[in-house]
DNA sequence: TACTTTCGAGTTGCATGCAGTATACACTCT
DNA sequence: AGAGTGTATACTGCATGCAACTCGAAAGTA
C-alpha cells in the first residue's frame, strides 16, 4: 500500500461542506456586503441542524469574510480596500516564494503529476470560460505550492491572506482576460520553469504570476 | 456620553473564556505537545457543556495551536520550526509597519493614553516578574498598533502570524532578559519615538522591537 | 510466532431543546 | 409631531441526546 496516499475517499464533514459552499457564495458576490445571515435560515436552506452551520460561520468569521456581534448574528464584511490588496499581494509573494525555496531542491515526479492534474482542470475551465472554476483552480495551484513545503504554519499564514484577495481573482479575470486560456498558459509556463530546475528563475516566474 | 466607548461591561462568551484559558495553558507549556484533549474531559473540567468547548477547540485549531483529525479529537501541535519563526518575524515587521504608516499622521492624545495604560500594566508585570503577563501585554501593545489602522483585513492577517510566534514570546523573555524591566523600557522608548513625530524613526524603532 | 479480523469502549459529529438577549414595532407622554 | 418606553418576537448561546466513526485490544488463522 502506497504511503502518504490515503485510500480513504475523505468525505468532508458538513461543517467543511457548508463553509466551502458559503465561501463560494460570498466570494462570487452572491451575498452582498452587509447582508446578515441567520443560523435558522441557513439550517433550513442546507437542510441540516444549526450545529454545523454555527461552526461553519465561526470559521468564515475567523477567515475575515464575516463579522459577528454577540447575540446579533453575523453579517458579510465590506470588501477590503485597494491598499490592503496591494499589501496582501506583497506578502503573498513572500510566503509563496519562501515555500518554493523550501522544497525546490527535492522536487519529484509526483509533484509535477499533481500540477499537471490542476493545470488540466484549469484548461477545461478556461475553455468553458467558467471564471469561478478558473479562480478555484488557480487558488488550488498556489495552495499546492504552499502546502508542498509541509509546514503547517505557512499554510495558516497563507489562508487568511488569500481570503483577502479572493474577490479580486474573480473580477480581474473577467476584466483583464479576453480569452481566459491565457491564464492556463501562464500557469503551464510556471510549471515548465520549475521543471527546468533553476531556482531563481522559478521564484521570479512565480512572483510575476502574483499580482 | 462618550462615543466609541461602550458602557457595556462586555461579558465574554464561554467560548472566548475557555479559548483564552486553554491558550494560556498551551503557550505556557502546561500542555505538552502531542497531548490529546477530549471534549468530554474538558467539559467536566470547566463545568460547561461540550458546545462551547467544541467551539473553543475549533478556534485554537485555526490559530494553529491544535490539530484535529476526524472523529479522533485534537492534539497539541508540535512547535514551529525556527525557519518559520524567522519568516514570521519578517512578515510581522511588514504588517505592523504598514499599519503604523497608515495612521501615523493622525495620531491623537487618545492613542497615547491607550498606550500609557498598556505600558503601565506591562511595568507592573515586569516588576512582578510575571513573564506570562508581560507577554500578554507585549502582544496587546503590538495588537493595538495593528488595530489602530482600522483595517479589519490587516488584523486578520496579523492574528495567525502572532499565533505562530507566541510560544517564543514566553521563552525568549525568560532566557534573554535577566531583569524584565528592560522589556518595559524598550516599549516605553518606542512610544516616545512615536510622540516625537518622525515617521521613519518610528518605523525603525518598531521594527527593532520585533525579533 | 506473526498477521489478519472482529468486536467493543470511547469519542466525535450532528440534531434538538431551552433560556437569555438584541432588535423592531407599537404605544404613551410631552 | 417627536422622543422615549414597554413589549413581543426572533435569534443566538448553551445544554443535552443519539448515531456514526475511530482506535485499540482480543480472538482467530496460517
Amino acid at each position: 500500500m502506497a504511503p502518504c496516499m490515503p485510500v480513504i475517499p475523505f468525505v468532508p464533514s458538513l461543517r467543511e461542506q457548508i463553509a466551502d459552499r458559503l465561501r463560494g457564495d460570498l466570494l462570487s458576490g452572491e451575498l452582498s456586503e452587509g447582508c446578515s445571515l441567520g443560523e435558522q435560515e441557513l439550517s433550513e436552506r442546507f437542510a441540516v441542524s444549526r450545529s454545523p452551520i454555527r461552526e461553519a460561520l465561526q470559521q468564515l468569521t475567523y477567515e475575515g469574510l464575516l463579522e459577528g456581534r454577540r447575540h446579533a448574528g453575523v453579517k458579510v464584511t465590506r470588501r477590503p480596500s485597494d491598499a490592503i490588496y496591494e499589501f496582501a499581494v506583497t506578502i503573498r509573494k513572500s510566503v509563496e516564494t519562501f515555500a518554493l525555496r523550501a522544497f525546490f531542491a527535492e522536487l519529484a515526479d509526483s509533484d509535477f503529476r499533481q500540477w499537471s492534474a490542476i493545470l488540466n482542470n484549469m484548461q477545461h475551465a478556461c475553455i468553458a470560460r467558467d471564471y469561478r472554476s478558473i479562480a478555484e483552480h488557480d487558488i488550488a495551484f498556489h495552495r499546492s505550492i504552499v502546502c508542498r513545503a509541509h509546514q503547517r504554519e505557512l499554510e495558516a499564514i497563507w489562508v487568511p491572506l488569500l481570503a483577502r484577495v479572493r474577490t479580486h481573482f474573480y473580477e480581474t479575470y473577467r476584466i483583464n482576460y479576453d480569452d481566459p486560456i491565457v491564464i492556463y498558459k501562464e500557469h503551464a509556463d510556471i510549471v515548465d520553469v520549475f521543471r527546468a530546475g533553476d531556482l531563481d528563475a522559478a521564484v521570479l516566474s512565480l512572483e510575476n504570476n502574483i499580482c
